[in-house]
DNA sequence: TTCGGAATTGACGTCTTGTCAAACATTGAC
DNA sequence: GTCAATGTTTGACAAGACGTCAATTCCGAA
């Protein structure tokens, strides 16, 4: 029993070291840098070594993937956590994806890559059904604010509209607006020089189309903002600035 | 004189052939099933030959989007020209990105390929600075409009909020959702069976956030929709419903 | 017909993924 | 301590992709 358990111990730890290297050379050489070889050659292991933890290179980002939507989990609870009216737990939210894109760059790439049809296909169901958990969970947490808003009163919602609209409006502006940012490369020809904050900008706009009381005008939220970072994200604001330093 | 322009004549029809059969592997087998080897081999020539027009695999990729994109300035343009309430010619810009979408499947694909670093490096400074100009352009049609609202007093912005940024907002939002709902697998799972209705739910309540006038419930927006869809992009709705048939 | 330059070819070098038989290590029974 | 069985690790190998280039073919002009 115990010398099974070490075993498996081995080859967790041996499987973490795996994703860590797979994360560096991503990060240094882009996806065209990562290899299943090199990532056996720099931890000095045999490729067939490689190929028992994971049945193929998609399946290598696919978990990469999964661990950084783990964290992004735990952040999207801690701001949902936020004591605050209904509309500043949202905007902990919209941080927290923020300071994710800043912490975990990489993923970006990943899931770029893992999301096209052709690399998809070849994941297990077991991690696919991991990731699409975490979307789901992440969905349930922005989907639980707007209901409590609807409860709490800040917000009415007419027939025929769920909550999850409401969450899917602010999802896909968000993934679209740092898409673009991360990605398109002449956004400050065009007179957006600062992307994020006309994200913050068009984010409020949503909101208060929606009817979100205190609407954007009638309320301080950059204060909520900065107390927001200063507070719950402490740490993660000092790492991504950190980070933006180097 | 009239020997060269022939041959000329006869590479420029051969680089449409290279990229009518790229397109057409990459519809029916995925990014995986493009291959230099294989567009040489359906259209019966040598690699070698493909090299002459092409210098990489990337190079093919980024000459499709930009034909597309083409395909997509032009439908902006007429979508514009709509004779209407700016807010109505605004909603025919964003029937003209989904009917592109249904029009061009393959071409999500390829932009979320192009976009990935380590493809993008290695394309060549002409079909890049071609595809930004695409982009710019599209970016001005619609800023177009937004100036046009400003001008007729449908909409005041404030100071320190330019015409783009608006145009920043539905340009993320729509390709956040369109990206989503096309490789996102658990949306229906979440209560969003249909994304395109949330997500036009979604583009009205941002403008309603902006002040643009008519607001969307002082004007059946929906009857402009389908005006639209019955006259300036009838060719393209019908094309689009027969494929979704297919 | 012949010549010279341009276009075309496909074998080749290199890199990558994924497989598998053989070598090697570990365990538990005696 | 020995040994067989079981599990693990290895690296040579097949397959397939990209991009190159020397050799060959083609073609228009003289």
């Amino acid at each position: 029993m115990k010398t099974l358990s070490r075993k498996q111990r081995e080859v967790q730890e041996r499987e973490a070291r795996i994703l860590e290297v797979a994360q560096e050379l991503l990060v240094q050489h882009g996806y065209h840098g990562l290899s299943m070889d090199r990532i056996a050659e720099v931890l000095e292991y045999s490729k067939g070594t490689m190929y028992q933890h994971f049945s193929c290179k998609e399946e290598v980002l696919l978990a990469l993937a999964n661990q950084a939507l783990a964290v992004r989990l735990q952040m999207f609870r801690c701001a949902a956590a936020y004591r605050g009216r209904t509309r500043e737990r949202l905007i902990a939210t919209g941080l927290a994806s923020e300071l994710f894109v800043k912490l975990f760059p990489h993923h970006f790439t990943v899931e770029q890559v893992i999301r096209l049809p052709s690399v998809w296909e070849k994941t297990s169901p077991r991690r696919r059904d991991a990731m699409r958990a975490f979307e789901m969970q992440c969905i349930a947490v922005i989907g639980g604010i707007v209901r409590d808003a609807i409860a709490c009163g800040d917000m009415e919602l007419p027939t025929g509209t769920s909550p999850e609209h409401i969450v899917f409006g602010l999802w896909s502006m968000t993934f679209g607006a740092l898409s673009i940012a991360m990605t398109s490369v002449s956004l400050s020809d065009a007179g957006l020089q600062d992307p994020l904050a006309v994200l913050h900008e068009n984010q409020s706009r949503l909101v208060d189309g929606y009817g979100w009381r205190p609407l954007s005008h009638e309320y301080d939220y950059q204060a909520t903002a900065e107390k927001i970072l200063s507070t719950v994200f402490s740490a993660e604001s000092r790492a991504a600035a950190a980070r933006n330093r180097a």
